[in-house]
DNA sequence: GTGGTCTAGACCACT
DNA sequence: GTGGTCTAGACCACC
């Protein structure tokens, strides 16, 4: 798995990293169970310290997407991540709304938007969907 | 206009007042030239410190939203807000790239996060766009 | 309130500072709303590092224990924690097993091993329980 | 007997096989002088490393769970383990302490969780204790 | 002054 | 070699 951080990203490092990773995982890039590197290695190849990665990494276990043994390393969590609730609708949709708002300020039409939308939607596209 | 704060939020106070109002002119809730009201009595209004609210104003002027007159005031700018480049666009699909991968890890389908999608974007219909 | 560590104790200095906030919540010495001291407040009075009182107040607020504000500080949540469900119990059971084991190996009898739980448990008495 | 173990725990392997064989004897599935089995054998019947069984062992006939001998193997302390003094109850109160004071936070009543701590212990009932 | 982020470097426990 | 813990010290964002 490659990582492309922005350093001067207001975003912090580990938040863009466990970004990534949940990506990585939507697009089944990585599968459960998959080995994640280890905070060390990861740290040295990215170049930063490895209390980020680790950092990153506690994040992703407490949200359910990884398991970290202490000794085998880091696992891609081998039974998925907890389904969506009602509650966590609410929040995709506060999430949504200033992002969405941004654009139509921006003068962009609901079908640009809508269409930005699909356009990332379909980076995420796999085979078993198609079929 | 009526500003719902969330104090125990991640997201700076000034960040939310930010969203709110851009929120606010996608809505045309508030149109071009309307006054904002003043540093002084926004700050007083929601208890919170005038620096803040200055923040957030200086973020929206920095963006285009709004303009900033010593004397008559803050206004929403009168011509509105710098089209969407094509940049632009590819930062919007940026963002949207997590917020999207999230919901698919919980296992949300592409239509269901659409229709999340649609439900929001539906917030901002506006009389003239279903004419 | 005040903190007796152990630097010499198996159990991290962090665990300790989260086990006594806890303890300090259920006797009721700390209510709801009330303020606990900063960071690095409690790191120079404790004679430790910020970053060991930071992770512990991190695991008091991902329990629900406590609130972070940005710049208010931490205070014990107004709200109280999340109620016990079945599967708390059972992990309490879980935890449980091993100590009453050992006691029982120990030659400890039924009614001692229950006296002495007796005993802790009245430590956090309370007046509105006695009336 | 056998042993069942989290791999995911963070309680590590070692410790997991101490409390079990501890829970064990507490039980009486496991009389004094019986034997159990050879290091290799654990190990290789768990398929886990020879020194974390070893380590389990050592700490077990530290504690005087268990007599090591070279020749004859492992076998449970035919005169029991040294009985409780009240240093030993302190300390057992001591780690009861913050796992009571989790349970009242999370609002189970002092009933119930007595009635969970006497559960457990009727997991230990033996026939001559009902005599 | 508050917490948040990041770095650098050390020691330990576990397998 | 793995993650866990702790220290020390720096800079930033927020209010």
């Amino acid at each position: 798995m490659l990582f492309s951080l922005d350093f001067e990203s207001k975003d912090p490092i580990y938040s863009q990293i466990v970004k990534q990773i949940i990506i990585g995982i939507a697009k089944r890039e990585l599968r459960p169970n998959e080995p994640l590197p280890s905070v060390r290695s990861l740290a040295s190849d990215i170049g930063i310290n490895l209390h980020t990665v680790n950092k990153a990494y506690q994040q992703l276990k407490q949200e359910g997407y990884i398991l970290i043994h202490r000794q085998k390393g880091v696992v891609i969590h081998p039974e998925g991540v907890p389904k969506a609730d009602s509650e966590y609708k609410e929040t995709l949709k506060q999430t949504l709304r200033p992002i969405i708002a941004e654009g139509l300020c921006k003068d962009l039409s609901h079908e640009s938007i809508a269409d930005l939308y699909q356009e990332v939607l379909k980076e995420f596209q796999r085979e078993e969907d198609i079929k």
